[in-house]
This record gives C-alpha cells, sequence and structure tokens, in this order.
DNA sequence: ACCTGAACACCGTTCAAGT
DNA sequence: ACCTGAACACCGTTCAAGT
C-alpha cells in the first residue's frame, strides 16, 4: 500500500492540509467525533501525532478546516427566489442537509462557529437576497442568526438521537415532559419545518420586528 | 479546615450529590468547562477521583446534573401572560440570563439538551400558557423548541466572544462577512432582543403556521 | 517542506479493597 | 455508605532532530 515512488510526481511531498482534512472527513464519519483524535488521525494518514502540527497549529484549527468543507457547499447558492421567506427556508433546510452529511456534523460545527473559526453560513446569501428584492440588510443578518443558531442546535440534537437509536434503545427518561407521559411517543409531523417555519414567518410581514421591547424586561 | 469532628451528625458521611454539583459549578466558573475535569474536582472535594464514582455513573451525568441546577430556576415561573408572544420573549431571556450566569454556561446546557439528559427548560411553562390563552399546545411546542435552540446557540456564541476578549484583543478574522469589513465593528444594536423578536412575532397570528412547506422543498 | 522520536503533562474510568 | 490506591488505556502538544 505503501507504493509512494509508482506515482510520478512524488518521493517526498508526503501530505497537504487538504489530505488531512479528507482524512479527518473519513474518520469522523466512521468513528464520530470523540473518535476523530490526532493519534488515529496520524495512523490513518500513515505518520506520527507530531506531523500534524506541522499542517495545523491546533485540533481546534483542524476541526474548523473540516468545519468548513462540510460548509462550504452552501455559499454557492444562485438564489433567484421570490421573498426572504423562501430563501430564509431554503437555506435552513440546505444547512441541516450538510450537517447531516456526516456523523456529528451539527456538534462539530457547533463548536467551530461559536469559537468564530468557520464563517456564518447563511449571511452572505441571505444579505444578497435581501439587496436584490430591496428589503433592510439588518433583517436578513438578524434572520440568518435567528435560523443558523435554530438549525445548529435542532440537528445536533437530532443526530445524538439517531445515533442512540442506532446503538439501542437507552430512552432517556430525563428528557419526558409529564404531557409526553400520556401519548405513546412523539407527534409524527415534521418537527423541524415547522419550527423553521415559525421563524420565518416573521420575514413576510413589512411591519419589521417589533416584539423586541418585551424581551428585555425581567424578573 | 478538616474540622467535621466539630460538626454533632458527622463523623463519616463526607460528600452527598448536591455536595458533588455544587463544587463543580464552582470549579466551572472559575476554570471554564475544559477545567472542570474529574481529577480537578476530587481535588477541590479533598477525595479520590475514583471517589466521584460513587455519587455519578459518568463525567456525563455529572455534567447533566450540572445542567440541571444551572436551568432550575426557569420552570418555577408563575406566568400571567397576555399572550403567547410576550410569554415566549420572557422565556427566552430568562433562559439567556440562565446560561451567562456561570462560565461556559451554554456550551454545558448546549451538549447536555443534546444528550437528552436534561428535560427541555421551556416546554412545560410555554405549554400551560398556551393552555390558560386556549391556544394550541403542538404551537406552544414548536416555539418552546425553537426559541430553545436559538438561545443556547446564540448565548454559547456570545460566550465564546466574551472570552476571547477577556483573554486580549485576538479577532477571528474568519468570522468577517464581506460586508462587515466596511464598518469599523458591529451593528451596536440589541441582536438578541431582535432576533428572538423575529422568531416570536409568528406566535401573534391566528393563521398557524404555514411557511412549513417551502421548507421541504430542496435542490 | 514535511516528518520522526521521544517526552511532558495530562485525561476518564474500573475495581479490589478498606472503614 | 462512602472512599482509597493503583492501574489501564488513552489524550493534545512541544521540540530537537532528521531528510
Amino acid at each position: 500500500m505503501d507504493d509512494r515512488s509508482a506515482n510520478p510526481r512524488a518521493t517526498r511531498p508526503r501530505h497537504s492540509r487538504d489530505d488531512v482534512v479528507d482524512a479527518a472527513l473519513g474518520l469522523l464519519d466512521d468513528q464520530g467525533l470523540p473518535g476523530l483524535t490526532m493519534r488515529r488521525l496520524a495512523d490513518v494518514l500513515g505518520v506520527q501525532p507530531s506531523a500534524l502540527y506541522w499542517h495545523f497549529d491546533s485540533k481546534q484549527a483542524l476541526l474548523a478546516a473540516v468545519s468548513g468543507r462540510i460548509l462550504a457547499p452552501i455559499a454557492a447558492t444562485g438564489s433567484n427566489a421570490p421573498s426572504l421567506q423562501t430563501e430564509a427556508s431554503t437555506l435552513g433546510t440546505q444547512l441541516r442537509d450538510r450537517l447531516l452529511a456526516y456523523r456529528d456534523g451539527a456538534e462539530l460545527v457547533s463548536s467551530s462557529l461559536a469559537l468564530g473559526l468557520v464563517a456564518p453560513p447563511l449571511h452572505a446569501a441571505l444579505a444578497a437576497t435581501a439587496r436584490r428584492l430591496g428589503r433592510p440588510e439588518s433583517l436578513a443578518t438578524t434572520a440568518a442568526e435567528a435560523i443558523t443558531h435554530f438549525v445548529v442546535g435542532y440537528t445536533f440534537h437530532e443526530q445524538q438521537r439517531m445515533q442512540a437509536e442506532t446503538l439501542g434503545v437507552l430512552g432517556a427518561p430525563n428528557t419526558l415532559t409529564p404531557e409526553d407521559a400520556a401519548g405513546p411517543r412523539r407527534p409524527a409531523t415534521d418537527d423541524f419545518g415547522s419550527a423553521l417555519g415559525l421563524i420565518v414567518t416573521g420575514l413576510d410581514t413589512p411591519r419589521e420586528h417589533k416584539a423586541h421591547d418585551a424581551a428585555t424586561e425581567r424578573s
């Protein structure tokens, strides 16, 4: 398997940053985020752990690069949506799809996003649509933020549930609220779509956002 | 400092679960989540690391208990809000306040929530208000989910920014979108309130949620 | 330019045994 | 009931040195 000598343009240049990210994505997908360690990644690449620190300053930097690659397909959106609401819905769904494309994708991206090591994935596209439609860009920014946080959090939760199911019927008892105990399982409706729809509804009405005031009074 | 013999009902019973959670909250607050290790926690309690496993099955279980304590004050809400929108706004703000009460509170709760090891903090209160106001409980459930994910994600990001500022002007370059580069810093408006207001706006209009459809069509 | 070897300073968890 | 002691199987990161 170590037939690097058969490769014409080879001999020395062993790995590039992109090679490392490729391998990390593969490792992530079949071991999950806890299994994505520098040591295991080095093993997969046939290299010593310390070699990875030539390509990346830290594990966090590596994870940010992996997050960037997961999110990359979103930016390419052409976007000729008829309304900000439609565009926002589409982008939210697209983001979820990307996060679901790799095991623990949502958890990984959530932390890279929080640390500010990866660009917010929906802002550029939604702002562009706002400009095209003559709507305020501040509204696009607010919406992008609301939708991104919701989608990442929702998908994180969703992805964790999926894996818990795969690993056997563990059943998390603390999750149940009193009224849940009555029904047999969960309302089979499309949770994600409903919640995203709720958020996005406010984008239709021209009287921007006004519920702001009630949010600032506290106990 | 080891004057346990001065305590009348003492001699043997060294620590309770609550003691451990207390110590964990303290350690969290002045070392952050990465500093909250089983070994350091044991040190604080004057005990061997293995002793903690008599009180909790795993570190995750401990962290879930800590999360529960951070969120506990929310459930107590009496709630006589005049509308679902008002109540939702109040609860969202309350949740953020709780997460900000401890260092890395949002990150900690985010993961406990995703793992399903702690009860969703807004569902019960919002559902009760929906009942009182004669609004559909399914709407309350959807709203609670949307708001919780948004608030936790937003506050996670916010808390990380705060600590980055405290630790010096590191400046995360990747975070900047093209249009941000023009202005000097950030729009000084209340980001959180605006986004929460946007989400909550949909709760006013009696035509429940309908934007759902657009969310299910994809590339 | 890209990697090795070896070390440093840690982790969570288990388990027999003590009191 | 609550904890000790010791071990197991790991971590991320640094750094001199090799090619």
